[in-house]
DNA sequence: AATAGCTAGTGTACATCTTACACTAAATAT
DNA sequence: ATATTTAGTGTAAGATGTACACTAGCTATT
């Protein structure tokens, strides 16, 4: 095949996995498609990227018309392209993965998107296209990126308890931590900064308030770390 | 936007970073291209993925299609979408890695591909597109995927030696590893078998051999490990 | 005022892993 | 016989991981 243009008859998508955390509850972002295909369905927020359009600034643009949600940060995870996934034609969606604080977001549902709810990550039994494989792959990628730097400083209240913290991880690992290890671990490593103030009005002894020491937060971010806590 | 034909005039391409190893040097796979854009430049093996393809078998195909190369374990690793990344309209590009010994595969250049060699890669400076992003993110992928699960099955003769291990770790890490400590570690994990033969012919005392237990080596394939060496 | 209920907070012993480090062994080449 | 080259080995000290149970301090209830 020597004309090229052939090939230009193709598409492709962005499609957002949004993690939410909120109260110890990790939760996924869908909309409920107004367009067809799947109309009236379950999606992930997602929608074709513009000809003359980076693909990063696509997905933030996407989020931000079907969702209202603006000022994530945005990281690339995977491709999808299996050559039937949508019906109108070949399109490849390229996806993206965020977690952000639920109640720090108001959600306004516009353009092909009906409604866009908060759904728990593991009630999510169907999805529009392929949406379920994708979210089962973002699901997957955020595990694992959460042994590789430090999280929290977009989800917590800026003065948290740690126990608020191992519950965000609890949240996302899907598993129980030792309390003891897990503090001694996250203090040791030195991006907490203790404010030696105390929650009020609780029903019981009240917990030390921390905050994020964020020049050392951000240097983990870049440098990575390895965090294994059981 | 409502005519979604619009959308339907993309293009999309897959580019193969090929590493391949051999006595201890790191390489990477380059065609010379024989099509504009870039004619007569290096670039990586990588085309157009046809209509009603899937984007592995694409990956695969143009690889063989240009350079001969077959059966290969390709894994997708990031997406690469600029704008103006491709002189003849919106390109978007599937990067895939694989890491394969060079000795065991003929190379034989066709189609666009006037040449096709192994270059070292930390000579290589300036490739058609964008490429040199894309070799750059697979290395640094390769680095990061060597300390989450075993190699050299694909890389080393069935009968090796500690040290030829060593070196396909070096110059994977591009750092000096510590024998007692990188030996103890890699048999710790248990995947190797003590063939108790040794090397012949060789001006000095002979190593022993060993292969790896396939068993075990595919298992922690699946599941992964954390190897740390210093 | 006493107590029940709840969550916060803390320490240790043991095992395992990491790290740095230097000499002897066994082959060939001269 | 000796030089050259690479193979192979052990240990001590420190750091890290793991399992585990009780006391502290607040509010709500009676």
């Amino acid at each position: 095949m020597t004309n090229l243009s052939n090939f230009f008859k193709s598409a492709f998508t962005v499609d957002n996995v949004i993690f939410g955390f909120d109260e110890g509850d990790l939760k996924v972002l869908l909309i409920k498609r107004g367009e067809e295909p799947y109309a009236g369905k379950w999606a992930l927020p997602g929608y074709f990227v513009y000809p003359n359009e980076e693909l990063d600034r696509a997905a933030i643009r996407v989020l931000e018309e079907l969702t209202g949600i603006r000022n994530v940060y945005l990281e690339q995870v995977k491709t999808f392209g299996k050559v039937n996934r949508h019906p109108f034609g070949r399109v490849i969606t390229v996806a993206y993965l965020s977690l952000i604080k639920i109640s720090r977001y108001t959600i306004q549902p516009a353009s092909i998107a009906l409604k866009a709810q908060w759904h728990s990550v593991s009630e999510v039994k169907e999805l529009a296209f392929d949406h379920m494989d994708i979210l089962q792959a973002c699901f997957n990628q955020l595990k694992k990126s959460v042994r590789s730097r430090p999280i929290g400083y977009q989800l917590l209240p800026q003065k948290f308890t740690l126990t608020q913290l191992q519950h965000l991880y609890e949240a996302i690992l899907e598993t129980a931590l030792d309390k003891r290890n897990f503090r001694k671990k996250i203090l040791s490593m030195n991006f907490l900064i203790d404010l030696h103030e105390y929650q009020e009005g609780v029903a019981h002894r009240p917990a030390k308030l921390y905050q994020f020491d964020r020049e050392k937060y951000e240097s983990f971010l870049e440098e990575g770390f390895l965090l294994e806590v059981k």
